[in-house]
DNA sequence: ATCCTCCGTGTAATCGATTCCACGAGGAGG
DNA sequence: CCTCCTCGTGGAATCGATTACACGGAGGAT
């Protein structure tokens, strides 16, 4: 592959006059300019960008360790995290812990040996070391979705909060009184987090959450599917599930229809994180929507501020309740108006949104 | 941070004898080691990767770029190839094209000039000047799922052609005579060729594919929406729609409830590639499924293989049809064996599978 | 005419590793 | 006792860029 020599050779100048053009510095004559630019397109060269970022000890690649590609959420975040990135003018590498803070801190162990500019993290467990240390060492760092409280990082999250509120208000109308959740581990603070907002909304209702009917779940299909049959050998059920996340939605589902039962009739469900194929299940489910793509430019807007020397921000953007028909039909809100939020691969043709 | 001149004079050596204790090189003294160990530990020292791969001219960085991140097929093949190559010891970078050749080529480039050791391309269109000058100059490259013809690089991917055709028969039994398809881009092989087989199929049950039952779409889910609602326009509408991807069929099904149709009974629904949710949707959905991990895994080897020297070989697999409830109840399959193919956050249930 | 400023350019140092080559010490063999 | 290996080690070149510094020439001011 042809190097920057090369070129300097057909072009009959030096590196030095090479380089200047490729960085379009000021002082070069248009004559060298041009000779420069037709030596570059005749050896088809291209910058060695390992070579430039060892000397100017910047790769513009920021990385993205995230908690489980499979996760139709995590894949949305991953790829408005690319978009803004790239229209920023950085590259992005995504490194997946699968739920496992040991693959979480080789992928960030390889990121930090790489040299990327800045680490985005929705960290798996409380906190590793090896990422504490990075954090303290002044690796420009963001937080999204998750984070890991008392480290001076900034976060991206969404709040849930008043959406899971609407939600209970929701089921209460529905005339549901035993309500269970999936909690996620309680190691990520949306697991404890969600629960608590569950629980705080519950209580203006004057209900309780009994540790029967908290069940603990670890962001995968299958834990929803095992807690929910926990839910249903009880002597006396829940009349609602709640997941904290959309996979343990699916093994919830999973689980009732394996004994038999109906949604919403026999059993209520609702998730947190909306994806566009709880439009189509049977029958469509009720969810709590996070602002996703927002999120994802958000935490990149913050941690390119960081590297380039601006002050980052944390950001919290509300999360929306999304009724569909999983809790049961609604007689309060079969009027609300439809409100079109096109995603970019979802039909929103049969939500009803909750303000 | 640390480099390996802070740890020769920490340790007391030369570069030189760090570099070898550091890459485990014979001729090194126990006690040197030692003390090079020692100071490694004590400073925090990692190697500068960058600088390494300036040096040896390698990054052990594998390119990986796919037609579509959002697309859950595409999201667990690049989970399956981030794995097999961690287990090689490569790092993956994910470029998403968004099925638009520009974008395609910009990950291309970007991938090139970070002198990534090799790419993985599920191509987008019928192959850029890029890419095809990238293949003929020795760039070690491997086509996973679709391919470009006429080029020297080899290729992993499913076969459909029994699966579409134990499909047909499918339909076929259940009574369905007219059979529509929304194809994917003729540009793509994956798009060509699904038609092509659908088409055989249908001949050997003496079923034509007129052009009014072939839609043209784009592998996105909108595409397949747009499509189906021409087909119900028809004066005589088909009695199944096929999608040749999955989001396609998430549009169809889309466009089906809109006109307050229902599958199966009104018109049938099938779909090439298989994904969890389709378990789970009114009414689960038949599909075609490829064995996407396998296809992930034999991708990275084979471009290892070449990358390492050893000769690189085209891999091809065959896909399965996945019989569920979307183009009828099958009083012939009802009585087949239920195979548990656990995927790893899906449900298989409710399948049944033919051979 | 002389001096000073720019301007364009080239030389060379530098980033952090790897690796070829040379060198000195020590042991074995004659 | 001399020679010849072998082994451990360090010096220095190298990868491909960027950039500080020096330098020569042109042009303006005095």
């Amino acid at each position: 592959m042809a190097s920057i020599k090369d070129v300097a050779a057909e072009a009959g100048v030096s590196v030095a006059t090479v380089s200047r053009v490729l960085n379009d510095h000021p002082s070069v004559s248009s004559d060298a300019r041009t000779r420069v630019l037709r030596a570059v397109a005749a050896l088809g060269y291209r910058p060695n960008a390992v070579a430039r970022s060892l000397r100017t000890d910047q790769t513009r690649t920021l990385g993205l360790v995230i908690s489980d590609v499979l996760n139709p959420y995590f894949t949305e975040l991953a790829r408005s995290v690319e978009e803004e990135a790239r229209a920023l003018g950085y590259s992005v590498i995504i490194g997946n812990a699968d739920e496992r803070p040991d693959l979480q801190d080789h992928h960030v162990r390889t990121l930090l040996d790489r040299r990327i500019d800045g680490l985005l993290v929705s960290p798996t467990d409380g906190g590793s070391p090896l990422m504490l240390d990075a954090a303290r060492a002044g690796t420009p760092m963001v937080f999204v979705d998750r984070w890991i409280p008392g480290v001076e990082v900034p976060v991206v999250r969404a709040d849930g909060q008043s959406a899971v509120r609407d939600l209970v208000a929701h089921l209460y109308g529905l005339g549901h009184r035993r309500l269970a959740i999936i909690a996620g581990p309680a190691a990520t603070t949306t697991g404890s987090e969600r629960v608590r907002a569950f629980r705080t909304a519950l209580a203006e209702y004057g209900l309780s959450l009994p540790d029967a009917y908290t069940g603990q779940g670890d962001f995968q299909a299958e834990s929803g599917r095992r807690v929910t049959e926990g839910f249903l050998d009880l002597p006396e059920p829940p009349e609602v599930v709640f997941a904290a996340d959309n996979l343990m939605a699916l093994g919830a589902l999973d689980a009732i229809r394996a004994r038999g039962l109906r949604v919403p009739d026999d059993i209520a469900l609702a998730a947190f994180d909306d994806i566009p194929w709880f439009v189509h299940t049977d029958p469509p489910i009720t969810a709590v929507a996070q602002p996703t793509g927002e999120l994802g430019r958000a935490a990149v807007r913050a941690l390119v501020d960081r590297i380039e020397g601006r002050p980052p921000q944390s950001v919290t953007l509300p999360a929306r309740l999304v009724v569909r028909r999983s809790c049961g039909e609604s007689p309060t809100t079969t009027v609300a108006t439809t409100t079109a939020t096109a995603a970019s691969t979802a039909s929103t043709a049969t939500n009803r949104s909750m303000p």
